[in-house]
DNA sequence: CTGAGTGCTTGACGCATGTCAAGGAGATCG
DNA sequence: CGATCTCCTTGACATGCGTCAAGCACTCAG
């Protein structure tokens, strides 16, 4: 924890991301001030879990996260996979501790933004305001898109929904729109997707027999995005 | 849409549930400026729907809300019930325009809430702005809730949990905790539970023969809260 | 190189839930 | 009061996914 160099969001090539764009510089200024410290997480190991008492919200720069609920019963449940760009500990912010654990799938890099300092920030600067609220905005439709998926569809569906999603949100961060490593195990994706890990495997083998992915492992090539298309809105209801 | 009377929010007797607690005479003032409006709305009709334009949250004074998203291909789910005190609307924000319907499933009243004066005045009183905070979080985290419920739990499972939720909802706001009057279907139950509404009514049944609770149409009467926690909690995995 | 560990695939089988169908119970309205 | 509609229940059957089990493919340590 020892920041090597001095940070500045308004040198960060994510900056577009985690930040609202069209600041003044003044109030780039003042935004500037937010991120006083980076963090660096190696694989497998927690950011945050369930329980600890909430005083940020963290930026990834790098690496590539996790986050799950688990209940007393043992009950473990993927929310969802995070990418640079994004931001996790929102779910902290209600009861002032996380409710969920934040596990970094691969060396990663965080920007830890004190989440009363992004309360001030967004009191003066309105902009810094709007974007928040629409972070979390964002965060629920996109939950509510987690729902539709588990609530509504079948295995098929829920894996190319999954890809799609993940290679898109690649492809806008310069990745190709065709090859993706997976970060997560199979189990993972069971999880995520409300499936057995032995479920997903047969899917994944299904695709590739119908032409649609190639599958090494954790690399996955996609050939036919469009055949995956028609398997999400297979309005097999 | 004639407000016959003067609305203050700090007469209302939901301020607590709506507004931040703790308030000075003069920030009580402002927030005061917040609410308008109200707005009746029939059974049957929708409060906002997907694709309009967002302008404002609702905080739900009387009656009783579904939320659901549709997809192009007809595919529709639930993505919550929404009783009073509780704020709906929240999807709309991130993209300027709601992302859901919202139904009335019984006669309602709205408290209208324009969010660019909610913005305002979160700028000046600092309670109102963690309050919003807050209460996009917990819609976050009740999210994560329900992912947990579609992703790892079996139908009984999620009908029992299901049913513990709402009543404890209704008692937190004076009602009875063994006795409930549900306002939606068994289809609208099924589709936020993930199920289909024939497996919906078979799991009452079942919960009837066990002697947890008496059903009678849309009554509900919880004769064993217990069992009911012991079903969701029976780490089936 | 060898052995152990972890993650992945595949097969056989079972079960929970979906599907299809029939009929009953209440509500609404002429 | 009877007709119609919507919602609900229940049965019989089908099937998608889970479960259990075996073995393979990498990776990493020694």
């Amino acid at each position: 924890m020892h920041p090597s160099f001095r940070v500045a969001c308004s040198n960060c090539n994510l900056r577009e991301l985690c930040l609202p764009v069209g600041l003044s510089a003044e109030q780039m200024q003042r935004v500037d001030e937010l991120v006083t410290v980076r963090r660096k997480i190696k694989r497998g190991v927690a950011l945050f879990r369930n329980g600890e008492p909430f005083t940020s919200l963290f930026a990834i720069r790098t690496g590539f996260f996790k986050t799950s609920v688990t209940t007393e019963d043992g009950r473990d449940q993927v929310t969802g996979f995070q990418m640079a760009g994004e931001i996790i500990g929102l779910d902290g912010i209600v009861n002032d501790q996380h409710s969920c654990d934040a596990l970094a799938l691969e060396d990663a890099e965080v920007c830890v933004m004190p989440f009363d300092r992004i309360e001030e920030i967004s009191r003066e600067v309105s902009a810094m305001q709007t974007h928040v609220h629409k972070m979390m905005s964002r965060e629920i439709v996109r939950e509510h898109g987690v729902m539709l998926l588990l609530g509504s569809m079948r295995a098929e569906e829920r894996l190319a929904a999954f890809l799609l999603n993940l290679v898109e949100r690649l492809h806008s961060r310069g990745f190709s729109q065709s090859e993706l490593v997976l970060r997560m195990t199979r189990e993972e994706i069971g999880s995520y997707l409300g499936l057995k890990l032995e479920t997903v495997s047969r899917t994944f083998s299904k695709f590739v027999e119908e032409g649609m992915v190639e599958v090494k492992q954790r690399h996955v090539h996609i050939l036919d995005a469009d055949a995956l298309r028609r398997v999400v809105n297979s309005q097999h209801e």
